[in-house]
DNA sequence: TAATTATATTCAAAAAGACGAATATCATGG
DNA sequence: CCATGATATTCGTCTTTTTGAATATAATTA
């Protein structure tokens, strides 16, 4: 049974409703944590808890550019087996994720022109 | 973050060895629990509360005929998902898995001439 | 109907996971 | 070096999951 320990791992860190939520944004590109808490609107805390666990489970990866930790993805097959997920789930209806706000105060965010930014609202819960 | 709902349930069932090897035993062809039983050597308590928790999640089905009950994979999409898994994963050595054994008892067992059975000794971990 | 076989469910204790609150760390600007 | 901004970690509590033990149920045969 020693074989699917790293599976057990991984699917381990996969089912909970914020992580996945964390990977989906991630699909898009890096962003960093500020960007994920202006996002989904989560206590930073909770946030960086999150994240942890997807590092642990070596499913993201972080770099450090001054003030800011961006994360990344570490593995990118991972989206396959979330995309077989999609596939084999009588899907409810899997919306589009959200795209990120711009009230994040990175420098990444403030280097866009104000007309490059997304404002749309999104309504998150509130943890 | 309703949408993710089932996927949940579905990576929380998935996210067990012991559910993990019964759905990849289930893979070849649908087994009653004393195959399961003597393939795993498990405890028939400890399987069935597994099968439960497969059930539950939507992954197995079951059939009776007579004393015994049959699972099969009620979603079989579902391995898209391991399959994803297995190739997003640095692989230990996922080896193939092991044919049933031939001590079991049901019918579909006893039916078999003897030469027809595989006689494969598996060492698993008892329960 | 009673005994038997195959399987399921319940119960309880231990372990693991979730998450709010508080606190620590690390880089930067003054 | 100190204050501050961004992020990480620790701690405590509550909930869930895990699993052995005991018990229950369903089908079958005597």
């Amino acid at each position: 049974m020693n074989e699917f320990r790293d599976e057990i791992t991984i699917l381990k860190a996969l089912a909970h409703p914020a992580r996945l939520a964390i990977l989906e944004a991630l699909r898009q590109s890096e962003a960093c944590v500020c960007h994920l808490e202006a996002l989904f609107g989560w206590r930073q805390a909770y946030l960086s808890q999150q994240l942890m666990v997807l590092r642990a489970a070596g499913l993201v990866a972080d770099r450090r550019e001054g003030w800011n930790v961006y994360y990344r993805v570490a593995r990118p097959e991972i989206y396959a087996v979330l995309d077989a997920l999609d596939q084999a789930v009588p899907n409810t209806e899997s919306l589009p994720h959200p795209a990120f706000l711009s009230s994040c105060a990175c420098p990444q965010c403030q280097g866009k022109s104000k007309s490059d930014r997304l404002t749309l609202q999104i309504e998150v819960e509130n943890r």
